[in-house]
DNA sequence: CAATCAAGCTTGTATATACAACTCTTGACC
DNA sequence: GGTCAAGAGTTGTATATACAAGCTTGATTG
């Protein structure tokens, strides 16, 4: 056994993560204040407010002096995330985004697929192709395996309206990601949609998301080096 | 003006911030205890706690009970870095590293490097030249500039004993860094250093680190992208 | 009606205290 | 000399309290 006693602060911190994972408490949606808190566990303020302060400190809950304690966005999350969203990379920018939406469909997986998903060979997952583009010209095409047991409306989604990583985000907000990047060349067909020779160095992301409940999905970005960089900050 | 009076708890962590930063106190030094800092600042124990606390979350201190609070092995913070020390990588592969210096020199900087470290066209600064090899294959190019204000004995160091990433973090350990990534063509006199072909993609990272004073480093990493692939585990 | 002010709520900082849990040293005992 | 136990010192958890600082709301007042 590890813990007899899990300490009290834990409980609560576990409390407000189950009921903002679960989806009861809202993006933005007002968390219990310390007192509420201390009444409803039987706690000293310090304690209740404890697991609040650890929970800020997380990004879970966002806390603002006279007004109260929040449930974060999980925008604000994706921040955090080495790899960014394109669009709002490109619209930072002050460049014009927009999408093309080239596949979205279910498909048998080959084994490599399989393996990166936690499936088997064989089984279904959806797929999505989308191409982006910064001020008319194609900048990256992202290629997405889904989990279907674990996003079931997947393929009912328009994803010139909103990107796959933005949607995937709101269904399953607290996640981990594992990136691998390389540069390689690109095959005639994916040359052709980026506009580029079949010589031109490409960057290539895999990035795997996990929620709790497994893989998520696949995404394979594929970028022109001539006309895309990965950029990233970081505070250590 | 920002703030009339500082917090009590944020006075002791800047306290402790500098004596880590100065070098004053060393990796894995013992740091007063929290009853210590009770009587040194006049505060409550729960005060000087606080500041220990936040200094552990942020990296910087290792506490354990019943012993007590101890300077963090700045090692131990490359793992939150992203691209790591390739050695380190290389290692935990279980493959052979070694690497090979092939320029240790004071340069005259040309206007992108100039702009990229914070000097004026034409400054000196230190560069090196060090090629990576994983089990005799070589596997990344790092050219490096450092700015000589801030590091004054980079030229004496001996790059085949210590990689100038672990050189550089002992000398300025607490840093941030910003990356650029890019899938490019090498010139040729890379190409032959990572014998390759001319054709061949290759991921170049860039990365510059700061500390408190201003940039200290540029770093260009550039590995075949058929030999090396980035890797990264995010959670967030 | 509009502006102002005050009350009441929220979070932020700080203190004093108590006990629990863990580590290490020291000294007594075998 | 080796083993065990006690104790001192350390961090971890928890409580009760007080006041400061910021926001919201509603009542008062012009």
């Amino acid at each position: 056994m590890t813990k007899l006693k899990p300490a009290k602060y834990t409980i609560i911190k576990q409390y407000i993560c189950e009921k903002i994972e679960s989806g009861q408490w809202f993006e933005h949606s007002k968390v219990p204040s310390e007192n509420e808190l201390t009444e409803q566990f039987s706690v000293s303020r310090m304690t209740a407010r404890r697991a609040l302060q650890e929970l800020t400190e997380q990004g879970l809950l966002v806390r603002s002096q006279g007004s109260g304690t929040f449930v974060a966005t999980f925008k604000s999350q994706s921040s955090l995330l080495e790899i960014r969203n394109i669009a709002d990379e490109i619209h930072e920018r002050g460049h014009q985004y927009h999408a093309q939406q080239l596949a979205l469909q279910s498909v048998d997986v080959n084994e490599e697929i399989a393996i990166l998903l936690s499936l088997k060979t064989g089984d279904k997952a959806y797929f999505s192709s989308v191409l982006h583009f910064e001020n008319e010209v194609a900048i990256q095409l992202e290629q997405r395996f889904v989990n279907p047991k674990l996003v079931a409306h997947y393929l009912t989604q328009d994803f010139t309206k909103i990107t796959p990583h933005e949607y995937l985000s709101s269904e399953a907000p607290l996640t981990e990601a594992t990136h691998e990047v390389e540069a390689i060349l690109a095959n005639a067909d994916v040359c052709k949609l980026l506009n580029i020779t079949e010589s031109a160095p490409c960057l290539q992301v895999k990035r795997r998301t996990w929620s709790s409940q497994g893989v998520v999905s696949l995404a394979i970005l594929t970028s022109p080096g001539n006309k895309y960089r990965l950029g990233s900050h970081l505070v250590f």
